[in-house]
DNA sequence: GGATTCCATGGAAAGGTTTCCACCACCCGA
DNA sequence: TCGGGTGGTGGAAACCTTTCCATGGAATCC
């Protein structure tokens, strides 16, 4: 392995100056660094990232704590905040929490040790201890689709989101309009759902209409549990004529229970989704579109601004939601009017 | 920050014992490491990666070489990478590139820095001095989705797949067989295309059809693209009555064309495409499946061996393909047979 | 019981960088 | 011509850990 004293060796020169000249100090003379840069070229030199991060006291890396990787509103997430990051010093480091333990660890060690310079949680909200621990570390926390006061964060609003989705539901006539999201209590401390059914809630009480309990429906976020919660929509004596699903792969579980019914959507049963992935387009999934590789990048922006700016005050950044109607939802069923 | 000073202080013992002590040595008494143990907890302290790096030679990350982050087939590899590392001491660093001198600069770096104890390269096939440099530094490499005789690497048969996608196209009555894939000369030296056209040509001249080659389109990957390409192929005078597309994205891309052509597929027009993102599965296209995911964690044990192992002669998995119809290919015309 | 061995432990050195401080040479002004 | 100042440069210290070596005490053996 080639070091810094190698350079200074073939330069000619002390390792002060071969450390002043490859940072491009300005107190090195044209001359000078043109030799160490000479030395660097022939030596094939990089400075080594564990001694400069011990050194200075930072990693240049930062460190993204995202649960369930394979979830596609994550990975459009994930890939903003890596062109936020391109272009700068730092390095993405993966940590995929797939378990509840797996989210605390990562949450204390990421405060504790100096791990990385910055950190980004996707979809988790922390605790107010754990935010303790981050501000006490100076290591700068941005929450992605989640929210706290005390720190910046990027998110939709979700209770608007759920109210646009019900909203649209309503203006084509539907009443008995059925939600069905993740467990509010649920072992991540995910929060969009629940928020997502609070505008619907409300959505519904502005439009006069009582939400029927037996229309609400949660279970742990996948494709397979909302397919199962549709069947028991499906079974009521009274079924839904639309469902609002918290996100668009409990849309896909949704319309995939439709399909195994023979139930005919839009004609029968209307579904409206929420994030607009990919997919969505695919299937003409009506859904409530967030820009999710946008909000990538913002975070991304977020933290930087954190970094550089040392004490900041936390900033909040509201993404703009909006209503994609494509071929799921229709006009409700005339009997049912 | 809390050190091992402190903790030392705090038990009563050296800081030797101390590092002993967290590092399971077995030459630590009970009682002085529970001692250790409790000044540990006490104190909240972890032990700083940097410094520990910069003593053991080892960072305890795996670099993750990956072209398009966006493109679903790499983020499933992603994901199956990631579940190969949870539950090793190994962390993730995404290294993601989007244009060929990133790829160089990365490749470069990562082998003369010592950034990561190993690297996987998605995709991207490493030129010869590249691979001269990681084994002069001693960094493991392994190759996901690209080959090479001396470096180790998970990849699929991408001829045979090629083969088999159109086989079974051969299989249905088709006999103008169209190929739509990428540039064979691109500048990130991907290969999996060119490969797959290889088995396209060969499966047609064991069937007794000469290639036409006015039905083998490529162009720079994408969807957008690979419409365009579509809507040349249709618009021949003798079009064909099958497609093969080297990737799923590429598939939606004639798909589209064909949709707003007005061509009715399976009817008119059958697509395959390769690759076996999830989105094929509700659009219904029929694909060469490739375990996406698992590759990942192939490629990730594949690592963890080299690693292990020190100087192991290259390995070799090749991942098992397999034609999954849906609703995207039938029967050739009546009049094209 | 004394000598020897063994083993747990303490502490210094080393790993590669940055930064601070000291030094030297040069320049400018008197 | 000399003194003071300035600015570029060299080198030591420090960042925090692991590991090696030396030490001392206990245990073992004759």
């Amino acid at each position: 392995m080639v070091t810094i004293l190698d350079v200074a060796a073939r330069a000619g020169v002390g390792v002060g100056t071969v450390s002043r000249a490859i940072n491009h100090s300005p107190q090195v003379t044209e001359p000078t660094r043109r030799k160490v840069m000479a030395a660097v070229e022939e030596l094939n030199y990089l400075p080594n990232p564990s001694a400069r991060a011990l050194k200075r006291g930072r990693t240049s890396r930062i460190a993204v704590v995202v649960p369930f990787l394979t979830q596609p509103a994550a990975v459009e997430r994930l890939s903003g905040l890596a062109s936020a990051t391109r272009a700068t010093p730092y390095h993405l480091v993966l940590f995929a929490v797939e378990t509840p333990e797996e989210r605390d660890e990562y949450y204390r060690s990421l405060a504790v040790q100096h791990q990385a310079d910055g950190v980004v949680a996707v979809s988790l909200r922390p605790r107010d201890k754990e935010i303790d621990a981050f501000q006490q570390a100076g290591v700068p926390l941005v929450l992605l689709d989640s929210d706290h006061p005390r720190v910046s964060h990027a998110v939709t609003d979700d209770v608007e989101g759920g109210r646009l989705a019900t909203r649209h539901l309503l203006g084509l006539g539907h009443r008995r309009i059925a939600f069905v999201g993740d467990l509010t209590e649920n072992p991540f401390g995910f929060t969009s759902s629940a928020r997502r059914c609070d505008g619907y809630r409300r959505a519904l009480g502005d439009a006069g209409i009582h939400p029927d309990p037996a229309l609400i429906r949660t279970g742990p976020h996948g494709r397979d549990t909302a397919s199962r919660l549709t069947m028991e929509l499906l079974d009521l004596e009274d079924p839904p004529t639309a469902i609002f699903a918290a996100s668009d792969t409990q849309a896909l579980g949704v319309l995939q229970a439709a399909r195994e019914r023979g139930i005919r959507v839009p004609q029968e049963l209307s579904v409206i989704g929420f994030d607009d992935i990919e997919v969505a387009g695919y299937v003409g999934l009506t859904t409530v579109n967030q820009p999710l590789e946008a909000s990538g990048v913002i975070a991304g922006e977020l933290l930087f601004d954190a970094l550089a700016d040392g004490e900041s005050p936390p900033a909040a950044q509201r993404l703009p939601l909006e209503v994609v109607p494509r071929e799921t939802t229709g006009p409700a069923p005339r009997d049912a009017r």
